[in-house]
DNA sequence: CTTAAACGTTGCCCTAAGTCAACGTTTTTA
DNA sequence: TAAAAACGTTGACTTAGGGCAACGTTTAAG
């Protein structure tokens, strides 16, 4: 059941023992599609790992459209980070858009394995390590791309992508409208 | 001369012996206005506070134009983040806009302090977890705003930087022609 | 299984923002 | 301190991409 975690820590060169406890510490959680998991007011309390399925992050602006943050995939770390750690509404939304099993661990037992098990304080690191590099790469990917372009760029760096997720989320993500995405995907 | 660190490490109750230790790792660097501190193909070696001046973190594409991705004002910390964590060519530029102060630690001694004093692993997360969040504000800052919102979105969120920095180099950070951002400013 | 709602695609039109150029001002360099 | 280069602003023109609507298809709900 919590095989890809396990895959996951031992990837990183964890003792097993290490493992056992980190694992001790998440519990599955099944959703349906569409579930919302943080709600836009909702302080952010827990962490996901996709075992199978997919999170979005997304908000939603003045005019009702849809701003999409982050998917994360199977074997993928996801939660409404900023409000994860100031603990403050979330002010987005946290979804699975497919029935998903997820591994779920509170704020609580999460930062005690931070202080607690240096391994996973590194873990911890990296993953805000490569957030940060990701978005920095988004910033510097989309800016003074025009459309088509990031729609190749995302093709080469992030294909799971506009595989796996609705032409109207991609979209949202892209930032730009579903016809443009549309027509993008159309040219090439 | 290293007054503002200190007061910087102060702000996150650290025992002064500490702060000794670990201001004995930074050594003062004057630059010049406009020069280069990590070039294109460099990789990333030191980590920078800025005691004094403005750094800014910048790339230019393949037409020639630059993208200006973070400006560091004094008290801040500065570098080419993704080059100084995996340790590849930084394919941006990192500079002193201005005739700068900066305190100066290698990567080597950074990663010391990190991994022997816990407060200065708890600070180097917290630069990681801020600078994740404000990576994700900007994206939902920029994404679906027209410029005039962008413009008056930067004045609410980071009031120094159409104040410190050139129309052109805000202009590259805003991900609009110069122009533009001049009609803007007028509009308001 | 049937009906309704949401989605994806495409055509037409329109607008926000980019390009280019001109001109005055500031900064840099020799 | 004089000449050159870079910058900021503004106007005229162009264009990429958004809005809207139509239509067929897929998904959800009863």
């Amino acid at each position: 059941m919590y095989k890809s975690l396990v895959l996951f820590l031992e990837s990183k060169n964890i003792e097993e023992t290490k493992i056992k406890t980190i694992c001790s510490f998440f519990k599955l959680k099944k959703t349906n599609r569409n579930q919302i998991l943080v709600d836009y007011n909702e302080v952010c309390q827990h962490y996901y790992f996709v075992n199978k399925g997919c999170l979005r992050i997304f908000t939603i602006n003045k005019e009702g459209l849809e701003n999409s943050r982050y998917f994360a995939f199977e074997g993928n770390f996801g939660t409404a980070l900023p409000s994860f750690i100031d603990q403050k509404p979330a002010l987005e939304y946290l979804q699975a858009i497919e029935k998903s099993e997820l591994l779920v661990i509170t704020r609580h037992d999460f930062y005690f394995l931070v202080h607690s098990i240096p391994e996973f304080s590194a873990i911890y690191r990296e993953i805000l390590e490569l957030g940060f590099i990701n978005a920095q790469q988004r910033i510097y990917g989309f800016q003074g791309l025009d459309a088509l372009e990031k729609v190749s760029w995302t093709i080469k760096n992030n294909p799971k992508l506009l595989l796996r997720v609705s032409n109207k989320m991609a979209a949202s993500y892209l930032g730009m409208s579903p016809s443009t995405l549309s027509r993008m995907k159309s040219k090439l």
